[in-house]
DNA sequence: CATGAATGAGGATTCATTCAT
DNA sequence: AATGAATGAATCCTCATTCAT
């Protein structure tokens, strides 16, 4: 029973390491040499546990897997049951900004992993694919009920996965919108909602 | 004079060779042994003319570098003279998709390799710059001629830059909108012009 | 007394592991993860019976030395008590084969690590010289008694003995003699006793 | 072309170094980097000439094919043609014993991994075909010819080859027979043509 | 007695880089 | 300028062995 907790302790470790390199050198700089030595285990030690890097980041990428997918299927069912739609999409978006603040590392793996390698591409498209199915399905909903425009969701998930990929690149990896992200996001809202174009125009 | 073009068709063998194997492997699974070996040169001769894969991958953004530049200046410099604001736009940027598809293989190198590791950043970070940049000019002038609303220009410029890069992912890395993607353009512009809400919502 | 029992069933697990691998993967390449992981026992629990793969070659050996023995000294020992010298041969041979079957995997195991690494040879030399030793008593017999010429015994011993070895690696390596193996011992007796040439020969 | 010397050279000292721990260590005891340290070369030099241990063996064992299957061929070939058999089959014996001698180290490789580990075993199987195979043609022409009697040729050619093989080991591996080698040959063709049992026997 | 997690030495393999030709 | 043999550092991975439970 006390060998289990120092398994799962161990491996903890590891992938604590493996978390430091990844952000110290990248997915593709990191060898697992490296994270044997960061994590201060012995070298076979690693291979009881993860038999490549590959292995470790898919354990790292779990842990927040499911996280989001919770926040992102609860947005959905959500989404069309109350009159106020945009304040309830700034909420529901809010919410999911606070998961990634809390797995901030692996949000930052994430985003530099994403479409990256072809190797390491299959392990990271499940996020952008369901981001997008997520969206899609929200948007889907709302021209159903009449609140949207007929146009391309498949198109517009793709508009708004990305936009939101670079605004939280710039959040997490450049440090932008530190204090005053929540603002933004309303502004994003209100951007896709309604055109930055002036209504008085030919 | 012979041998310069002697040595410049070498350094020409070097590159193909190289954005195969980025094609194949991926930058971060790429070593100069490989890209020796495809090109069918001697392993000194590389170092003739590259230090380090890196160069290679800089030697290959770098042709494009400048077609892209040309395209981004004429559109900041033309975009406002002309009323038809929206066309205007259309047809800038169908002229940039050319300019990608001339150049696939770098894009999709382009692509894969931005925002990636910390090393490979650097040196593709320009390129996201650029394009955030030249998108916020003509915002910009936008606003300042009465055309748009007046909104986060920069935030604007995070939201179309990622918009654009990931619908030319799903175009030249995923294979979508093989055919229809200059009729997708439109549709963006769309979007990002009047948004998705229908007018008459509470 | 119940651990004794228990105890012995562990070795005898070791044993059979071990001697699945050697058959899959020859002695040099078997190490004892694999003995372990095949016996399905924890990998500290064979230190508690074993200390090194040479050990359980060892302990499969011994098993069929003692009935090879038992056989070579029973063969020395009545060789000379009869007259049909021939015919007693035949008996005896066939007798060993017997053992031989019996152990088929052992046998095997011995004819694939005899007169190999020298680290090996140590533990297999003592069959090759039984062999050879039982096979010269009896011969110096046959000579004394007057049944066989004068000639060098060691030599005989030593060309019988590799002959032995060889028929004994086609029938059990490669299958060969699979039903007529008895048939065939009677020949080999036959060609040593009476050599191959044509007596009417110049 | 000097440039193919030294590569030639750097080879040579790669087999002259693993020749040695070969014979130190056994073929299965031999690891590349006991050759490496060995020859004095660079671990990489060695993949540059070789992919694995197995290759040098097999560059090793080449070598002395070659020499062997003459003598084998000459054997056959001279074998019939003239009158006095025996005197003639000890010539050729004696010609191939020269082969063995000068190529003292690698017949003892051969006679160490000659059916060992399963891996191996197709590395060598060579050689005891083309001795049986030798021998059974002599034999067979012995046969048709009248000199030698109606026997299994087959079986006869692998009690030929296992008592030469152990002999070979007696010689070479364990150092008997260091001068009257060539005595014990006439003496096993002896035995081998005529038995050993006397002939006024029942 | 049995377990299996952890260890770290050692061997295999690749790779960027140098240098004599 | 081009070649390609040689280098050795760095990494990958396995294995025998120990030891606390």
């Amino acid at each position: 029973m006390r060998q289990e907790k120092r398994k799962e302790l161990t491996r903890e470790k590891i992938l604590q390491a493996a978390k430091q390199v990844f952000a110290q050198k990248g997915y593709a700089g990191t060898s697992i040499a490296e994270v044997v030595k960061k994590s201060k285990l012995a070298r076979g030690t690693f291979y009881l546990h993860f038999q490549s890097v590959e292995q470790v980041l898919n354990a790292l990428l779990q842990e927040i897997f499911i996280d989001i997918q919770r926040y992102l299927t609860d947005m959905q069912v959500e989404a069309l049951d109350h009159k106020n739609f945009k304040l309830q999409l700034g909420t529901l978006a809010k919410s999911l900004l606070s998961v990634f603040q809390n797995h901030k590392d692996t949000v930052i793996l994430l985003l530099t992993t994403m479409n990256s390698e072809p190797k390491i591409r299959t392990q990271t498209v499940w996020f952008q694919e369901l981001m997008q199915a997520s969206i899609r399905v929200m948007l889907d909903r709302g021209v159903a009920s009449g609140r949207l425009k007929k146009f391309d969701t498949e198109l517009m998930s793709f508009l708004v996965s990305g936009g939101l990929r670079e605004v939280l690149s710039q959040w997490l990896l450049y440090g932008r919108y530190n204090k005053d992200i929540e603002a933004k996001v309303d502004e994003m809202i209100g951007i896709y909602m309604n055109g930055v174009e002036l209504a008085d125009q030919d």
